[in-house]
DNA sequence: TGGGATTTGTTCGTATGTATT
DNA sequence: GAATACATACGAACAAATCCC
């Protein structure tokens, strides 16, 4: 027999799929605000059982990206003004001790890493909206992780998924919400070793992003089937019992707001 | 039949009943670092099935109190040093922030609320090592519901229950963990609104902490079983099944206290 | 090293609760 | 407002992995 047993099933676990998927979905603003998160119709998008669609969602709900409420389910977080100011806050606040640590231990190779990863983002700026939303992200989750503070960087990660939230219910339509500039600014100052400085540009920066995503009022959303397909990574197996074949191609279903 | 049906069942979800109890277990020393969380044996405690347990524990372990391996279950987190050295610091980062806050935003009636559980934490010091720790923890947990922002709040609870393991597994046996006078200082400096002046005695006080934390070597573990017989609030049913008879009558099975 | 006992991973059925007509 | 349709809460049971002797 092989030494390596078939490792096609769990390479990772099966709920971890599903988590990823729908967490993607929301910060790309596919799933948007309000929209209901069923667990049928996922667990069918992602070939899974409603079991494995819990888990994922109980996780999503312990990050603040997912609201569950006793027996009406779970639909994506809509974080109140209130809410929003208190993450841009905990960011600004666990953001600034992120550029204290790497003024002081920053490499040479971690820059051109961060210098690459604002290349991508003057790339897609103007271009992809959505590329755009990811990668300025993106740039902020690396400058946390390299910072080695484990803690740190989940709550940052997780605190950038929200922000997708309140841009998505308050930002202006196609908002992108970190200015290159910005962030090329940022880098400068860390390859100074200017730690003062780069909280202070962090700072402003994060202002700047608090500003623009606190503009508007709230949008449209579209339906679920769809985006789900786009998310799921494995194709949802033939479903082999007849209900799910009667399913209709349906046109625009959309779902009811608020 | 009655307006109000049976509402015995589920005043609060039945899983967040273990999940409290759990929690608490683990921030009093009763369960150690280490020590196997088997999803049987809470489930037989609790009175519930491992649906709920296993929900419970996911909890805990995106609050990093607990470790999951994929099959090998659950057990009470052991963070490294380094790990240790991260909570500490994203504490550190956390706490200041409340403290500028509140030097803002404190009334009167906060500053008896705080007075108040120094009282307690004065009262228990030396006499209960148990109390001691829950109502030194309690303090900054306090402190961070008071600064309004229930994302810091949220995260800085977490922290505060992850120092537990920290002090169970490096710490000095019976090293109280928080110095009364050092939190007195405190409640005066924001008492005269002096943020720049609390963010530093704050610093200065985990500091110190983190000093009593990481002493001392590991330490024993006691059995889990009546260990959880204290935190179960509900008595476990019969059992009806044959299996559970065959356990054997031990003697003194005492649960609800407190 | 093999086999049995134990524990976890997952599915799915039933009961219960909520929304809708 | 009652009945219906639908979604969730929970638990029992099966399958697979691990542990232990």
């Amino acid at each position: 027999m092989s030494l390596l047993k078939d490792r096609g099933r769990s390479a990772v676990s099966r709920s971890g799929v599903i988590y990823r998927g729908l967490r993607q979905a929301i910060s790309d603003h596919a799933l948007l605000p309000g929209d209901k998160l069923p667990e049928d119709t996922i667990g069918e998008r992602f070939g899974a059982s409603r079991t494995l669609v819990r888990e994922a969602l109980m996780r999503l709900k312990a990050e603040g990206l997912v609201d569950m409420q006793p027996n009406r389910g779970a639909a994506v977080a809509r974080p109140s003004l209130d809410e929003a100011r208190h993450i841009f806050a905990a960011r600004a606040c666990l953001e600034r001790e992120v550029m204290a640590t790497l003024a002081v231990s920053i490499t040479p190779r971690q820059l051109a890493a961060l210098e690459a990863q604002v290349e991508k983002e003057r790339d897609a700026d103007g271009k992809d909206g959505l590329e755009s939303i990811r990668f300025a992200g993106a740039f902020h989750v690396l400058l946390a992780e390299m910072s080695g503070n484990r803690v740190v960087a989940r709550y940052v990660d997780e605190l950038v998924s929200r922000c997708a939230l309140i841009i998505a219910l308050y930002g202006q339509p196609h908002a992108s919400d970190c200015a290159v500039s910005e962030h090329r600014s940022i880098i400068e100052a860390l390859r100074e070793r200017n730690g003062a400085q780069a909280a202070k540009l962090m700072a402003h920066h994060l202002g700047e992003v608090e500003g623009r995503a606190l503009l508007a009022q709230p949008s449209r959303r579209p339906d679920i089937g769809d985006i789900l397909g786009r998310y799921a990574l494995r194709r949802p197996r033939p479903a082999t019992g007849a209900k799910a074949a009667s399913e209709s191609p349906e046109a625009g279903r959309e779902n009811r707001r608020r």
